[in-house]
Formats: structure tokens, C-alpha cells, sequence
DNA sequence: GTGGTCTAGACCACC
DNA sequence: GTGGTCTAGACCACA
């Protein structure tokens, strides 16, 4: 796994393990793997796993069974998909608009860019 | 000026430069404020603010006259431009897309989002 | 570590950097000293060594993993031996070309000058 | 005129002063430019010429005629040459050896590029 | 433990 | 007046 300079580790994780639910990969009681599992197999350290664990408990979104691991929680799709969503509309939305106005940019510019990437894709 | 916590004070205040050229405030050759003048107004330390000069002047944006203070670079709207558009269309849009798929969110979405931005606005 | 005035310190710290590089003492993928370390080490303030160390990522010769420390960047020497040759190239024999000129001095004389700094070291 | 950033303008005004004596193009007794003409001439602050004149004084290599303006002094020649020759023999030739030293450079190399320079001048 | 950012304040060289 | 460098010390996020 690579990361990017521009956000931390251990969020990074997050958005990982968050993509995996949203895409219904990992349902609800799911076990996710292990911290260790997990730091070895995207060499990290189990610490910055473990922060991503707290992170994702604290939201509602795993939870943990002592001895055994952390799960997929109940509500973990909706509470994710909220959480993502209002970081779309109060932050990634904003942004997009500003930064299309000082490019100069349309919205049919933003239609072709989509285009664009669906057909990539 | 006020500042968010999720970026550096230097790098907001480079972006508050950027679109002062961006928007055609600043013109290529214009000297923009002194060190001192900028910290002062802004209420930041000259520290910081020689830091965001420095910053932009090795991306080409502005430049240095000894003594005399620093000036808007020969291509800095394009150079900007590039730079802000760069980041838009590797970074900016291709998270935008794969959210608005986490989310199920159509292209029709975003234009509702769009209409209701600029209605606002 | 000693200091001379003529010169920015941090731009002297990277200067003795270049040289563990060039002289091989530090290879490719080795860590180098902490900021806080090399600081203490030559008594210089940490803020100091900060800069220097950017200075160097910025131009390749370093790079950071977070939390972890400063390594020597992959081609660290090629590009550490290119930038001080086209330095070398570009300034210093031109100068000193130059300079020969203005003095009357002969290549013979640098050969003199050559043989006399080989004997004394 | 053209100034590099390595070095303070009015030093590089010196050197072009002390070339032009070293060259015999000024001889001794010679007017040179005022400082107003100079400074006009080369498109620069005449506070910088005049630092430039002020320090060329201090070194025997001009004087003032109260009035009438800067004339190049008697020792001009033997002056200029000593202190270039110091200054050739402390800091640019051990600064060269030990950068040949840092890039593997042989005295053939340089005899390479003395040559080079040579023919190409 | 690591780096990164910021402040406050000083001093210097230069224009 | 301008920028540039350095110190001291603080605080924070991250691994």
C-alpha cells in the first residue's frame, strides 16, 4: 500500500477500511483483520494501525471483542456513509466550486472531466 | 485574515496569493507587500510569512529585488495556474469521482449541488 | 563543527551533508542523524538543521519517512555529484579562469599551486 | 549590467571597477564614471555605487577629488593585484582543489578544461 | 521518539 | 527601508 504525503497514515487506513464497507466488501459482523495482521501486510507500524482502530471505534464504524478482534459494526455502512458524505458537502464540494471558479473553469468542463474518467475507468 | 487548523498558516497565505494572481488582482511585475507589511496586516509572524514568499519564489510565482522588496514573476499566472490545475485534475477530481461512487452519488448529484452552490452565491 | 561567516550555516551544514555523500561514508538508504541529533551534535539551533534538511529533500538528495527520520534519497549521489559539478563547471572555473587572466597567471603556475597543495596534504 | 544573487551588488560593481584597472583600460590617474553616472548606467540604487566607491577608496585602488569626482590612484595596478592575488590564493585555490577532491577531478581534467576554455574564448 | 510549524525577538547585510 | 539568518522555546501531529 502507498501513501500520500498530504494526509496522515493512519487516516489514510481509514479511508481504505471506510471503502471496503462502503463498497459492501466487509458487512456488518465481518471480522476485519487483526492490528498486527493488518500493520505486516501494508508495513506500518502495529501503533499507527491501532490508531486507525480507535479512530473507526470512536465513529461507530468497528468495534472490538477482547482476545478475539475488531468487527464490522451494525450500523457501520450508514454511520459511514454519513460520515463521508458530510465531509463531501461541508469540505470536498466547497473546495471543488472554489477551485473551479479561479481556473476559470464551467461545469461542462467538470461533465467532461467526468466523462473522461468514466470511460477511463 | 483567518486561518484553518488542517493546513499550514504559510500555505494558506500562499494560496491567498495565488488567487490575488489568479483573479487578476496582482499583475506580473507588481510588487506585492513587504514582509513586515503583509505579517503586520495579517497578524502572523514575518517568520511565517518569509516562509510563504520563499515557498512561492521557488515555484516560480514571485521574485525577489534586493532590497527593494518582492514582485509578481513574469509567468505567474500561468504558472499558477498550471500548478492549481495540476493539482485539480490529478489529485482534486479523481478523489471528487471516487467518492461520489462510495456515495452513489450521480453526475445529475453534483449538478444539483452545482445550481444550488451558485444559487447561493 | 566550526563555522565561517561568509556563508549561511545551514548551507554549510548541507555542504558537509554533500560530502559524507561524495566521500561515500554515507550511502543510499542509510539514516541519517535526527534533526534534534545533529543539532546537539554541533551545537546548532534544531531549527537550523530543519532547513538544511528541507533544502536537501527539496533537491533530492534526502527524503523523509514520517516519524521515523531523514534517509539518503536513492541517487543521492549522482544527483549530489551532477548539481556540485555543474556548480563547478558553471561558476567556479569561469571565476577562476577569469581570475587567472587578470593576474597573469600561466597554467603553469596553477600546476605550481597544485603541486604545492598536494605536498603539504 | 547583469548581478548574481551569490554575491552583494556593490561587490560586483568593485570587481568590474578592478577588472577594468587590472585590464590597463583605466590607468592610473584616469577619471572614472560618477557615482550618479555609474549608477544611472547600470540601472542601480546610487547608494550602492557609492558603497562600492567608498570601499575601492578604503583599499588605495581610487580616490576623491572634493567636486570633481573618483580618480584611479596611484597604486591602483599594484593594490588591485594583491588583494585578488590574496584572495585567488586563500579562498578560490583551496576552494578548487578540494571540490576536485570531492568530484574525483585529476589535474588532467582541469588542464582539460583550461584548455577547453581556451580555445572556445 | 520523529519532524513540522509558529512565535518572539535579535542581528546583519544590503539597497 | 528591504530581506535573510539564527536562536530559543513552545506546541502539535504522527509513528
Amino acid at each position: 500500500m502507498e501513501f500520500q504525503r498530504r494526509q496522515a497514515i493512519y487516516l489514510q487506513i481509514g479511508d481504505y477500511i471506510c471503502e471496503n464497507i462502503l463498497m459492501k466488501k466487509w458487512k456488518e459482523g465481518d471480522k476485519i483483520p487483526s492490528i498486527r495482521e493488518l500493520a505486516v501486510s501494508i508495513e506500518v507500524n502495529p501503533n499507527t494501525v491501532m490508531r486507525t482502530y480507535s479512530y473507526l471505534q470512536d465513529r461507530g464504524i468497528i468495534f472490538n471483542k477482547r482476545g478475539i478482534g475488531y468487527f464490522v459494526a451494525e450500523n457501520a455502512y450508514k454511520n459511514t456513509r454519513s460520515l463521508k458524505k458530510e465531509g463531501f458537502i461541508n469540505h470536498d464540494l466547497p473546495h471543488l466550486f472554489k477551485t473551479m471558479d479561479l481556473l476559470n473553469l464551467s461545469f461542462n468542463d467538470l461533465k467532461l472531466f467526468y466523462n473522461k474518467n468514466k470511460g477511463v475507468t
